[in-house]
Order: C-alpha cells, then structure tokens, then sequence
RNA sequence: GCCAGCGUAGCUCAGUGGUAGAGCAGGCGCUUCGUAAGCGUCAGGCCAAGGGUUCGAAUCCCUUCGCUGGCUCCA
C-alpha cells in the first residue's frame, strides 16, 4: 500500500507481475474509476496519474471538493455498471501535439506529455531511457494517456473482485512543494474468491499490528501527557528488550566490541564540527542555554564516539577499536509520520563505531556484515532486504572520490556476503554511503533496522589520527552501524513478526502455572520456585477462577507453556503441559519439562 | 508538516439536539472446578481540551491537542 512498494518487490518478481493478467486488470480498473470521477465531477475533475501497484491501484486527481466514503461506494457502483457495457480498450499511438489538444484542460497530463516530449521523464517524473512514445488507451468515454497493458474488453475485469479502499492525499509528482492531489486506492482480483482472501489478509494483519498487540500483552504505550513519538516501556517489554539487550551485549563482546556510555547532551561546537548543524538540524531538537553556552540533545551518538578515540593517542596497533552503546537519541519527526514504536522522536540504538585502518577496512566491513546477519537471525528473522545507499548530490559532505571508493567497498563486501541487495540512488547519509538491511511489518510496509554506513567525513572534521608502523600520522576510517536498530523499531518489527508470541527465549513470561484448585497451590508454587531457580520466567494464576478461565487468558497472552496441576500432578510431582499452539503434550515429570524448556528457550541459530 | 477521517469508562464500542449506556477488565462475595470465558454484586465518565450557536450540546460550528490512513521525510 506504500508509495515505494516498487522497491519492496525484487526486480524479477516485479518484472514478472508487471507481464500478469493481474497487473492489466488493475490497470483496466483504475482507468475504469477515472471516468466514474471524471462523470462525478463533470468538466471539474483533473487527472493525475493511476498506475497498478502491488496489491492494487490508485488513481490520483484535483477535484473541487474532497471526496467521501460515500463517495466509494457510489463510484463502485457507477463501476460495475461501465464494466458490464462491455467496452473495448482501444489503443494509439499520437503526436504531442495531438495529445496536447486532447488534453487541453487537464494541466497534469500536459504536464506529463511534456515530460514525454522535452527529455524522457516517466510519470513518475524519473528519467528513462527509451525514446519516449506517447500513446493513449481509450474506452467508453474516457482517454488516458497511457503506455498500457490493458485488457482487450471491461468485461475481463470481474466486477464481484473489485473494490475501493481509501482516500489519501498524496503530492503531485511526490513534491511536497506541489499540489496536495486526492488519491483512491483500490483492489482488483481476478476473481471474487481472490478479493476476499485480499481483504481477510487486511484484517489479518491488522491483528498483528505492534500496537494492538503492544495494548493487549501491555509491552508499551505512549502517553499524551508525555508526547507523542515517546514510548513506555512496561514491564512486559521491558522484559523482552532486557533480554535481547543482553543477549546482544554478550554477542558484542565476543566480537570485539568495547563498551562506552556518553551524555545525553552536548554543546553547539560539538555538532558544527559533527556537520551536524549543517545537514541534520531540522532533525534536531532547539537547544538549551546552559551558562551562556548552547546544548544539544543528541541526535546522533557518534561524536561523543569519536571524543573517546581522540581521548588519548592511538597506535596502528590499537585498531581495530569497536565502541558500543546503547545510545538514547532524540529527533524531530514530522507529526504526521509518527507510528507507534516504528517511528518515534526519542529511541536507543544499538550503536557502535568502529575505527580502522584503511587496509582493515574490508575485513571490518565484512564481519560486522556477518555479525549483522547473526544477530538478526537469532531473533527469528529470515527474510530480510538490503540496499545499498549511494550519495545525495545535494546533502553529501566531503570529495566525491572518497563517495566512490567507499561506496565500491560496501558493495564488495555485499557480493562476498551473497546476500540480495538492491541499491538506493542517493539514499545516503551525509557523511557516507551505507549498507540497509530492512524487514516488512504486517501491512507489508518496510521499516529499516540495520543500517551499516562508512564514514571518512567525522574523521577528517575531528582531525582523527593514529600514529602507524612508520611513525607518522594516519587518518583512520570509520563505521557507523547499529543492528537491530533501534530498540523501539525492532520491538514493532519483533512483536509484527512473531505475532505477539515471541519465541521462547524472549518471551516476557515464560510459563504459566494453573492450579485446578486452591489444594494444589503449594505444589504449584513449589515448581514456580524451582523454574526460578533455573532462571525461568514463571507466574502462578492463583486467582479463583476455573482452571479454563486460566488457561484462555494464558492464552491471549500468549504465553509459550501452561502447566496444568491438579490431584493426579501432586501425586506424581509433574505437571500436565500445554503450548500456546493449543497442543496438548500431557502430563511429564517436572525434570522432564525442565529440560524440554532448556532445551528450547534458545535463539535461533 | 500536508490531505482526509476519528476522539464517549482501563479496553472494545453503542448513543447524532432533550436526565450518559453495554460487554470485557477492576473491587467485594460466593464457587474449588481437568485443557479457551462459573455466578452474583459494587464501583467506574468535565463524552480529548477551549470557545461559540441554542431554552437546552456527547450530538451543530470554530480553534487547539491527540490518534488513524496516505503523501513528503526517516532508524
């Protein structure tokens, strides 16, 4: 549903719907929907664009009045009915001029032929390399300016398999400096079966929504009264970071990383030596005035880094040095781009720096490209995308020699890695290209996590040096890379991606003891107390509640075992297990269990 | 930030100009039960906030705040 969904799908995959029925039948519809607008609004309505996108269309357009949900509904309707007329899709190829005629009132599609005509600018306004030919596809009364497929007749679109789903505003051309057009997405099946699977894998990710799930297992919330973007962690997510955070720490340290803890704040000469101030302020938060000195809350933590390697002098024989923290950064977001833990203005990272020489740097590039992999895996993450980000001509510091050549390094190290990777055209950092691993929550959208991003600028701006074999002073390069992210965004992606039931290891509570009756207390807590003992999460319900009224909230809560105890467990000094998947594996001595539960509550390898 | 929609009890929601409701959750009793909701009872609301229209506003209008879906921007 996302605008860059041609991105989430790999070229062939993208290659290959772009050749499918479906992808004409979307096409067809969308151009169906314009003329049931253009007839709503007659000699009002301007058209934009409409192309198939992933799941669907959309059909963007400037009208005199913003439309309503009613208005779905009566426009689905006029549709069936063009459907049912059963009209061609005829296709011409036509001059400019010509199109320009046609299109006399309809400023967007002038626009478009323009585009077309004066050097191969696509609808999307992106380059292209083809000799631009303007072609028109028409049916019934409405023209598009349109280079197809369709399909031959309306009648190929199964008028049971479409529906309309929303109303969004979107920038014509994606320019915020342009006009706000009204965009309808839509969906189109081939048959009705299709569309309402479609619609029932909405809903279904909607119950995985992280914020859902953040309310009903009490992970987080965000309060009003402490703004928006800022997130509560409870207990229960409090839980869980804990132990990935630990987890992590100890993998760091097996991998060479050092641990370093810097403030929250730091003064204004700090960030304009960072270049922090030139290309992140609108991302940063106003400063505070501290005896007549500016402070800035920290957006970022590596100049305080980058304080500690100048700390004292360094020898070649130091570097590698890996500096980890888990770093708390505040930044300005947008209002409107806030999502529950996925994008927020206040997060912790899991941020390192490494420091190197220039002949250590493919190697270093290379493990923490692995390490990255491992960690993530361990979290249950299998499928993941990665792009290479290049340089934005117009937010980039430093030579572009140096753009180049550490560009051309973070991509060797992806084609040893074989991992898939894509590149972003100047999707770069300003201090750096970089490596981004990206992860599709439930609704499909992606959202970032790793991100890998060499650095030659802060060393030079800091003036970082250390002594080599030869005596003399050496600039050393730098890494940037955070894993996992930030600890709210992985939180989302983590309760999104295992739907709220986390994998043993990480779940917040671990075991559920469920007496039958209040007699079987003591035994009960007994077995709580040596499954503490082993280091186990465990509560006991002693509430006064039937023992399937315990099981049902064990189960919404999602919680990995349920260990029945009545008079037949006592007697036996066992416990009648349950999962969280409904299976029922019957009764097993408690030494039994405890060695089911060691042997599971592992990350994944 | 922009376009649109929404904001009623802790949660999910009904109420659309005439005395604020339900279910769940919570408190208190009773119940002691074998794999997804035992029964009863009590409490809970400045209807997001502020202003206006009206004899009268949860309901209509305006402003602000917050949330949702997009757009732009990003970990």
């Amino acid at each position: 549903m996302k605008g860059r969904w041609r991105w989430v799908m790999a070229v062939e995959q993208k290659e290959r719907y772009e050749q499918s029925v479906l992808y004409r039948i979307r096409h067809s519809t969308a151009h169906v929907m314009a003329q049931a607008v253009m007839e709503m609004f007659p000699g009002e309505a301007k058209i934009a664009i409409g192309p198939p996108i992933a799941d669907g269309f959309y059909y963007d357009f400037d009208l005199p009045r913003s439309l309503t949900p009613e208005d779905l509904e009566v426009l689905e309707k006029r549709m069936r009915e063009i459907i049912a007329a059963d009209h061609e899709y005829e296709y011409r190829i036509i001059s400019a001029k010509e199109a320009k005629e046609l299109y006399a009132d309809q400023p967007y599609k002038i626009e478009l032929i323009e585009g077309l005509e004066l050097g191969g600018l696509d609808e999307y306004g992106e380059p292209i390399d083809e000799p631009p030919e303007i072609s028109i596809y028409a049916h019934d009364t409405f023209t598009d300016l349109c280079r197809g497929p369709h399909v031959e007749r309306t009648s190929k679109i199964n008028p049971d398999a479409i529906k309309l789903l929303n109303i969004a505003g979107a920038y014509w051309r994606g320019d915020e400096n342009r006009p706000m057009l009204q965009r309808i997405y839509g969906t189109a099946w081939e048959s009705a079966d299709d569309l309402e699977q479609y619609l029932w894998r909405l809903e279904e990710a909607k119950v995985r929504d992280h914020r859902r799930l953040g309310k009903e297992l009490d992970l987080f919330s965000v309060s009003e009264d402490v703004g928006p973007g800022l997130i509560l962690w409870h207990p229960r997510g409090g839980m869980v970071r804990k132990v990935a955070e630990d987890y992590c720490r100890d993998e760091h340290e097996k991998a060479g990383y050092d641990f370093v803890y810097s403030p929250h704040i730091g003064k204004s000469k700090l960030w304009e030596t960072s270049g922090h101030l030139e290309w992140f302020e609108e991302n940063m938060y106003a400063p505070l005035e501290i005896e007549d000195q500016k402070y800035y809350l920290k957006p970022m933590n590596c100049p305080f880094h980058v304080q500690i390697y100048k700390s004292k002098m360094r020898s070649y024989r130091d570097l590698p040095l890996r500096f980890a923290e888990w770093g708390t950064v505040y930044r300005y977001e947008r209002s409107g781009v806030l999502h529950g833990m996925m994008r927020v203005r206040g997060f912790t990272q899991d941020d390192a720096h490494h420091f190197c020489r220039p002949d250590q740097m493919p190697e270093e590039i290379d493990r923490v490209l692995e390490f990255n992999l491992k960690i993530l895996r361990a979290f249950g993450f299998e499928n993941f995308q990665a792009y290479l980000s290049t340089r934005n001509p117009e937010k980039s510091a430093g030579d572009i020699a140096d753009w180049e050549a550490s560009t051309q390094a973070l991509q060797s190290s992806l084609d040893r890695s074989g991992l898939p990777y894509e590149i972003d055209e100047g999707e770069a950092v300003f201090y750096g290209p970089k490596i981004d691993i990206k992860m599709l929550d439930a609704l499909g959208r992606e959202w970032q996590l790793s991100t890998i991003q060499f650095d030659f600028n802060l060393p030079e701006s800091f003036d970082l040096t250390y002594v080599g074999e030869d005596g003399k002073e050496h600039r050393p390069y730098m890494i940037h890379r955070a894993l996992l992210g930030s600890m709210e965004r992985f939180m989302g992606v983590l309760i999104e991606h295992h739907a709220g039931a986390f994998p043993i290891w990480l779940a917040p509570m671990q075991v559920e003891i469920i007496p039958i009756a209040d007699r079987h207390l003591g035994h009960a807590n007994n077995i709580a107390e040596r499954l503490r003992e082993r280091g186990f999460r465990v509560e006991v319900d002693s509430r006064s509640e039937r023992m399937n009224a315990k099981i049902r909230d064990a189960q919404l809560q999602k919680i990995p075992y349920m260990l029945v105890v009545g008079d037949r467990e006592v007697k036996t000094d066992s416990v009648s297990v349950r999962l969280r998947s409904e299976e029922d594996l019957g009764a097993m001595r408690v030494d039994d269990f405890l060695d089911l539960i060691s042997r599971e509550a592992v990350p994944s390898v």
